[in-house]
DNA sequence: TTGAACTGGTTTAGTGTTGAACTATCGGGA
DNA sequence: TCCCGATAGTTCAACACTAAACCAGTTCAA
């Protein structure tokens, strides 16, 4: 794969990507929710950590200060001090941010899969498995 | 494919893509450029008028004004009235804009390169594919 | 123990982005 | 010809984002 194919592919991908949050943004919206902070909120259970999620997010620390207490005070995360290190914020999600978050991955899937409804469900486990390895 | 897989696909995918311009967000920078400009001088062939760039690159109007003129007054872009239609402006780059653009497109093909390179070659095949199929 | 270096998280101040409203032009129908 | 609705692009005020600096708590070597 020469490198101006690489870049052409990575440019598609992208367009892609920026095409399926403006086509959800406003389903997502009559969620009460920002399409950026559905994303945070389903990584909760794997990062449960602020400064994880930024991470796992690629977006700058402060931005999740803000995300996060915005979402704690639409009463979608709950927040604790952690007992073993008192520097930490232990994240978890309320019942009601857990429905909410569902939700919004269902409308996020659903439009992704109109758009990669091309290949077939074998295909789409391959991608992924190729996908993990990358940002692994 | 369950619709939850779906959404862990859509997520993989667009950690990767923050994080290739994460990566060469320094570099770009380096050419005097950012990396959202970089992307709108790569689409001015295909797309000459703001507008229409602004819808392929999926943001708004407004964006594109001042893109557009960071661009000019860069002296990376030209821009003259349509004289068929006196309401469009015509984009061109310049001899300079189109040199920073293939080396922008360069920096960002090898980051993604990079990446890619995690991948046996069997795997690369799979995942070019795949992505032709999706962007196709 | 102490304190220097590090990590988690927040505040602030400045920059970047964009929705709404606007001007100018076009195109087509009466 | 003269409207009227639509489109290209811009302006401006409001909002979102983030770099830099900061505080608090932890770790670990001396």
């Amino acid at each position: 794969m020469t490198k101006i194919d690489a870049a052409r592919l990575w440019s598609l991908n992208h367009r892609l990507l920026m095409s399926v949050i403006a086509t959800v943004a406003a389903e997502v919206g009559a969620l009460g929710l920002e399409v950026k902070e559905l994303f945070v909120l389903s990584e909760v259970d794997e990062h449960p950590y602020p400064a994880e999620l930024a991470a796992a997010l690629v977006m700058p620390k402060p931005t999740m200060t803000l995300y996060v207490k915005r979402l704690e005070a639409a009463g979608l995360l709950r927040r604790e001090i952690d007992p073993d290190d008192l520097r930490k914020h232990r994240l978890a999600l309320t019942p009601a941010g857990r429905k909410v978050m569902q939700r919004g991955m269902t409308l996020l899937a659903d439009a992704f899969a109109a758009r990669v409804g091309r290949l077939s469900a074998g295909e789409q486990a391959q991608l992924r498995g190729l996908l993990e390895k990358l940002t692994g």
